[in-house]
DNA sequence: ACCTGAACACCGTTCAAGT
DNA sequence: ACCTGAACACCGTTCAAGT
């Protein structure tokens, strides 16, 4: 026989219970209260799993950017970018401006799979040392700006700023090295 | 002989106490009830002037925005653009991230003052039709988005991804029109 | 030691009672 | 009609009391 709903409560089932609440009825009604009476559990139960709400929070962050596919790696490196942001959008158009806020960064910053799968497709596109990461960081930044701001400026299209920001990183392939680079590979020889 | 505080309670100082709580105790104590221990007056006295809490950080926005000022034109277009983006993140990046989420669309969208400068800006430089508002647009956005990662991602260089952006706007320049483009002025002629 | 819910210190907002 | 604050329906979190 099962025990009882409230003893098998996991975090992994709170944040399942966060996640239902969030899109039936927003963000302002997901407190911690809230969440025990969904789940229907005594009300300080979610605290034997989450230290406080921003742990959960937290929680409900690293479950999103988690569950993101990640677009594999075909076609030119322009090709792969857009569909890398395309993925992006596609993750944190949906969510409440407060979790957007907080799964952006984690998403597009260092170190997650679509910035790993991003850096892969930069450098083999011809972006060497810092170039990579920052032309990374500068996507990443119109793409977060874009979301952030469509839902009051719907006119804007996000494929023609993209395009132009792609051009001028393309400038940076075809540019001559600055001077000290075009010393190091003597120094190495 | 004056009438006491609590009767002149007006918008502008309630706003001016909003701001007050904000720099000194953050985001989180700017309370409708606190706001008005701040002011001394009774609790809902804030009430009488705005409708709910919501009017009243619509006021705080209103605020930033107007409070903000917008660059001269001089320079080139690029250089008169960087800096009024120089303003805009000077404006956004001291703001809690709260009220930056509502002042940034403010700012930056069609009708601000700042809008409407940009917008001046890049028709004298040869911005036509829809490229002008496209181009400012998506400024705009790389702006806000690198203001929303950059706490977490600080090593990211504003300037490197603007200038690329900046360069990929100037393509648009040189390019030759549309074909539709090329016969309107025969058929106003 | 663990479980539980009462209690604390707050919220935004409504509304009935008093003047 | 206007002023006032008690009250409602919530919060996040702590902690004392019970098992």
């Amino acid at each position: 026989m099962e025990a009882a709903s409230s003893s098998r409560l996991t975090r992994q089932r709170i944040v399942e219970a966060a996640f239902g609440l969030l899109e039936r009825e927003g963000w302002e009604t997901l407190s911690m209260r809230r969440l025990g009476q969904e789940l229907d559990v005594w009300p300080m139960a979610v605290y034997r799993h989450f230290r406080d709400k921003d742990e959960l929070v937290d929680a409900l962050v690293s479950h999103v950017v988690q569950d993101m596919t990640v677009p594999g790696a075909r076609g030119s490196w322009r090709v792969q970018t857009r569909k890398l942001l395309a993925a992006a959008r596609r993750t944190l158009e949906p969510l409440p401006a407060e979790l957007r806020a907080r799964v952006a960064p984690a998403l597009l910053a260092p170190g997650s799979r679509l910035s790993g799968a991003a850096m892969e497709t930069l450098t083999s596109a011809g972006f060497r040392g810092q170039r990579a990461g920052r032309a990374w960081a500068a996507l990443g930044a119109y793409t977060a700006g874009y979301v952030e701001l469509a839902s009051t400026n719907p006119k804007v299209q996000f494929e023609y700023g993209l395009d132009r920001l792609l051009d001028g990183l393309e400038g940076e392939l075809t540019e001559p090295a600055q001077p000290r680079e075009l010393y190091e590979p003597a120094q190495t020889r």
